[in-house]
DNA sequence: GCCCTTATTATCCATACGTATAATTCCTTG
DNA sequence: CAAGGAATTATACGTATGGATAATAAGGGC
């Protein structure tokens, strides 16, 4: 053992861009092998850290995976209330339409995010965070998706408007699961307009030609 | 160190009953707990024999959790088609609706199923075999969904129909997932009768009354 | 009823994990 | 420019994992 040891060279951060980044990578190592690809050791390597850190920010290695899921999950619904909430005038169609589209494009519909969701499913069956976590965004989910639904203009009907708020809700899930993980297998747009033409039909609606992706990308491949 | 250190008595089993015992300990503990639950050890607890004989029948232990989930899979693509081949006469509706109620009851929609599943998920993207299994019994079920949906008595339209069976095909996922993971979240039936009503309304038809179960379950909670 | 095959158990090994703690270096404050 | 505190690294520990190998006993063939 050289007496000439070199330690690693570091600089100081603000603490919160060291919770981002471990955060983030703990996120991208979920998203490509799962939770069990997300060691400390690997998360600090690739934050650019040692482990010891993690451990400084974050009173566990859980408490910092917990943290990646709420983020993942809470952007997602975050994004598509946004959108809907951007929708000016009364036009509860129009909100519905954005509400829909958020779903399908960047942050949201990506291989991370999807990749994430699918390594944290099963974790909510034995973790009571993780669960918790779970309940609450996909329920605060589709308790949104309902309260589009039941704005839109026809006689009110709240036990039909459950229903069809579960039916979008699955479809968009499988859509969004089916387009975020074999991203080739789809044309440009083409599972937006499969989403949008679906909704409608599970309503009895029809969205506005301005709520489909340009025309230019609707080629089936 | 007692010098009456004492053997564990065992019993000599034929191979495919020992087989047979070690893949169904490795699913349920990967539907309880996920692949990472699955250990050596604990796969030979469930299945009453000691972890070196898992080595004795499978080359390795990811042989042994690829068998386990290869079964879970193709029994899932199974009950399907099963259940549309027994359907009698040119019925290309009462097909479609066996078909779709398959995946709604047991041993399909089972938290057993869902959690296997979610479980394995996200390794396919990593681990080249699992990545096999799943795109065949994946693709291969939406492939059966759509040549139902293109025999419907109805003018052929091949781009329609693929597009119809991606939304069934979502539709059907989303419900199964919420339906499997979530059982206490919904009256006995419901998720069938929303299933039917919703994929009814993608295509443009219409079950008739026996495809649904019985209406005393109908309550919506 | 003995023996021999082999199914099964027992033990050992190298590795990786999460965590705890000690040692250092950066940066701010005066 | 000195000093102290905190951010960061380095090291160590106990445990669990998958796998390899050696020891044993169950049960069928003669």
């Amino acid at each position: 053992m050289p007496a000439t040891a070199e330690r690693r060279p570091y600089r100081r951060e603000g603490e919160e861009k060291r919770r981002e980044d471990l955060i983030a990578a703990a996120m991208e190592l979920v998203a490509e092998g799962g939770p069990e690809a997300a060691t400390v050791r690997a998360i600090a390597a690739r934050a650019g850290v040692t482990p010891g850190l993690i451990r400084h920010y974050f009173t566990s290695k859980e408490e910092l995976t917990h943290a990646a899921y709420r983020q993942v999950m809470e952007s997602m619904t975050h994004e598509g209330m946004r959108a809907s909430d951007m929708v000016p005038g009364n036009d509860p169609i129009g909100r519905l339409a954005a509400f829909v589209a958020a779903n399908f494009r960047p942050p949201v519909m990506t291989p991370v995010a999807v990749g994430v969701w699918a390594g944290y499913m099963h974790l909510g069956r034995n973790d009571p965070t993780i669960h918790a976590i779970h309940e609450a965004t996909y329920l605060g989910y589709r308790d949104r998706l309902q309260d589009l639904i039941a704005a839109l203009p026809r006689p009110a009907d709240p036990a039909r408007d459950r229903r069809e708020a579960i039916a979008c809700n699955a479809l968009i899930d499988g859509l969004w699961m089916e387009g975020g993980s074999l991203p080739d297998e789809f044309a440009r747009g083409e599972v937006l307009r499969i989403a949008l033409d679906g909704i409608a039909a599970l309503l009895g609606i029809r969205f506005p030609a301005s709520a489909y992706p340009d025309p230019s990308d609707r080629k089936t491949a």
